[in-house]
DNA sequence: GTCTATACGGCGATAGAC
DNA sequence: GTCTATCGCCGTATAGAC
């Protein structure tokens, strides 16, 4: 995010249309050179400067083409941020079930490590930030959200009988919660500038972990 | 949030204005009735629309007033969110600091309820987003949360004699972490569509709570 | 099927008149 | 203290060129 955006808001012009049925424009087919490109730019703005400078005009810009064709291409802004939003997860999800068969004796610490990368790689908090207030994305984050919970939650109840008895007092659900959730808060707070405790935080978890998940040399 | 701004944006023509040193505008002085009359209006919109919805055109409406009187009390978007912030959270935290002290002996579940209370309130998260790409508004919110997190320490240290022994696992500190965060991870997913074992969640962490902290006939 | 030029209404912010 | 006028952005709809 650079200082460009100082003073940048949260709104638009919505143009003179009334929120009626979507036109019968036809726009560019997945696959296309020109889309990635688009594509590709995008991630590029969002790393460096933040959602909010993903614009047509400044996006355009970025990817060497014409307003216009982003347009074609994605006829809306959200648009935009759905298809990069699948092509960032896709890789992401797949990614994950990889490791978690390497790694099936200890799924717990995969999913930990999986979620601390996911979030400091801060495209996934952009995303979440904006879905806050824009309908179409959290459609999109709230079906990826599930998704990648219940391919977690299968990878720890395969491995839960060798285990759970170690310490029951957590159940695998409510762990997997913690697990995907402490990442988030940490990174929340770090972006705001507070880092208090968060060392010890990650530090009393994985004490914790390596007493529900005993480590040993495979 | 209304279905109004499906299709509206971050952004904002900056206009001409390079960012250059403040300006040396004079602005309206705190106490004002036009500018409670401002502020109560943006409390409203806030919660109602969203803070995307928060424009001057849209408050100057929604308040009875003209845009540009707004814009004299508030030169910048950025001090219309930083005003409501600080005339929400000086409540907020009075409210805390009472709280805590006449229900001394438990302060756990004085933290935990109001964690759980201050972030349905919707106005909070919405003012976490905020700050997440605006710096005057992220400097905001940090000092505030350095500030009540002091106080929430301060509570619990002063009661860890009467509490630690009983389990000692988690270091109070790591607990207050655990205290704040766990009642934002639910807003973002329950504002994401996503409620899944957050029952659950909930009851775990209050059981662990009763362990901890024993609950008693005061 | 790709791509472009142009126009509209709304936005934050400024300058300056009253 | 208050308001009018104006600037340069924005999303996005549309008409049409290759």
């Amino acid at each position: 995010m650079t200082e460009a955006e100082t003073s940048r808001r949260e709104t638009s012009g919505a143009g003179r249309t009334p929120p009626s049925g979507r036109s019968p424009r036809r726009l560019g087919r997945e696959g296309t050179k020109s889309r990635n490109v688009i594509l590709d730019a995008v991630e590029k703005l969002l790393l460096e400067e933040g959602y909010a400078s993903v614009t047509y005009r400044g996006l355009a810009a970025k990817a060497q083409v014409t307003p216009a064709l982003v347009q074609y291409y994605f006829p809306t802004l959200d648009e935009i941020f759905v298809a990069t939003i699948r092509r960032n997860v896709d890789g992401h999800v797949a990614r994950l079930v990889a490791t978690l068969q390497e790694r099936s004796h200890e799924p717990l610490r995969v999913i930990w490590e999986f979620s601390k990368e996911e979030v400091t790689g801060a495209l996934t908090m952009e995303f979440i930030a904006l879905g806050n207030h824009r309908k179409s994305i959290r459609a999109e984050i709230a079906e990826i959200a599930e998704r990648v919970r219940q391919v977690q939650l299968d990878a720890i109840s395969n491995a839960s009988a060798s285990l759970r008895q170690a310490n029951g007092e957590i159940s695998p659900p409510v762990l997997l919660f913690l697990l995907t959730g402490i990442p988030k808060l940490l990174t929340i707070e770090t972006n705001l500038g507070v880092t208090t405790v968060h060392a010890e935080v990650v530090e009393a978890f994985e004490r914790y972990l390596d007493t529900v998940e005993p480590r040993h040399k495979s």
